[in-house]
DNA sequence: CAGTCCCTTATTTCTGAGTAATATAAGACG
DNA sequence: CGTCTTATATTACTCAGAAATAAGGGACTG
């Protein structure tokens, strides 16, 4: 589901796109000129261009005349996009940005809960249930219950019907995605957040709007101990290569 | 500023997106084929290609062979991004969107402001007052006037020392160019929201948590006030064409 | 010596035509 | 009736070259 069939111009996106955000290519470096680039890669220069139009359209590169592809500044890259969170999340990422997306979750999901409370059909509300017991029953150790824990979250985001809200839902997924990384090193470990879970849905099924801000509050809080736990865990590797 | 150049495949891109954005293309249609779309146009394939490729980075649409190029479902879309915002705000966004964009707004900001309060530097205090100072002295009848509202936006947000959040400073821009478009209309109906701009400042500066979420708040409310009228004032218009 | 203009040139941008891959749909066969 | 094959529309990619653009240097001018 994650690993689309990539084309030839979405595979060399993705590999200088993870080289920049990886911050292996860093802002102001000049990308090698299309003629050799496209032939060290062995693809026609159409393929190479449409990479790099990609990456154009995601604000990681700009490209003129003469002067090059240049990589460009973290400012002007277009970071709620999924790929380019993907793809910061696809090696392990910094440390300070995975705390500013959790910061990220802390601001924007408290409220979103509190709309869903209000606003959520009775379809919805059902729906997020069902993903409930389903977690409940699999636990997050099983994929399954992983995949019910995030049809809870976008259901829930669903439910908030606000469409900008709504397309923040690709960046909280990466977090979940993020966390499923790490997992498997750090079983036992993480809290059981199914009460916190509870406690949302008994809100918004109540519709009790302050009532689900304040035990999603509680939910992240709860996830970023986990995660500081985690990293605190994990950290003391060596780097890579 | 906000017009840049535009070369053949951007220019393509931004007519097609903005036909998708503001309905006129509905998602699941089909888009002509590569071949006759190009000759249409009087550009080449891969120029027209290019084009699609941006919209397909963008969510907006996507192709398979034999089946052809797909206007995408809202979901898919990346709502976030910079140039998606400008391509709704073009035309006369829906009331819907605008009312979101708010939503998203009010969510935001404030806590923003909150976290800004306890980390900006003095630097970045220094120049938030002095774009305040331009502000009160031109007022938003000038459009160095609203460049300095912009400014000072732009700075509490980078004030915040979260990347994800201050991505999103091009969404919130995008209601700042919105209003201008709709300003000229509508002069004179503005209240001033100076005093609450002050407010926010004074909070910012004295490292005021708290205070500073609350006066973002009224100064996000005020304005949401602003938006309500001025829609209630131009709503009442054919529809163009 | 400083500044402006022009010309060279590296690089992207776009063109045009053709081949390959792919997925849908229809048809053939068991 | 279902599965396999085949036909075909469409995108995906290749290749080669011409045009446009802007950076940088050099000549001319004040």
């Amino acid at each position: 589901m994650i690993a689309k069939k990539q084309r030839i111009p979405g595979k060399i996106a993705e590999e200088i796109g993870i080289q920049i955000v990886s911050g292996k290519l860093k802002p102001g470096t000049t990308l090698a000129d299309e003629i050799s680039a496209s032939g060290k890669r062995k693809v026609s220069r159409s393929a190479y261009r449409e990479a790099i139009r990609i990456l154009v359209a995601k604000g990681l590169v700009a490209s003129r005349p003469k002067s090059g592809t240049r990589v460009s500044q973290m400012a002007e890259w277009h970071l709620m996009d999924p790929d380019i969170l993907f793809w910061m999340f696809a090696q392990e990422p910094p440390l300070e940005l995975l705390i500013a997306l959790f910061e990220l979750r802390r601001v924007i999901e408290p409220p979103i809960a509190a709309l869903a409370a209000e606003r959520r059909t009775l379809k919805q509300a059902n729906e997020m249930g069902q993903s409930l017991e389903i977690m409940a029953r699999e636990t997050l150790r099983t994929a399954e219950g992983r995949a019910a824990d995030e049809a809870f979250h976008a259901k829930l985001i669903e439910a908030c019907g606000n469409p900008f809200l709504t397309s923040l839902s690709g960046s909280i997924s990466a977090t979940v995605i993020w966390s499923t990384i790490f997992k498997h090193r750090t079983e036992g470990l993480k809290r059981d957040s199914m009460p916190e879970h509870l406690r949302v849905y008994e809100a918004v099924a109540a519709r009790d709007a302050a009532g689900a801000r304040a035990a999603m509050e509680e939910l992240i809080d709860l996830a970023l101990a986990d995660t500081a736990d985690i990293v605190a865990t994990v950290k003391p590797r060596r780097k890579k290569r």
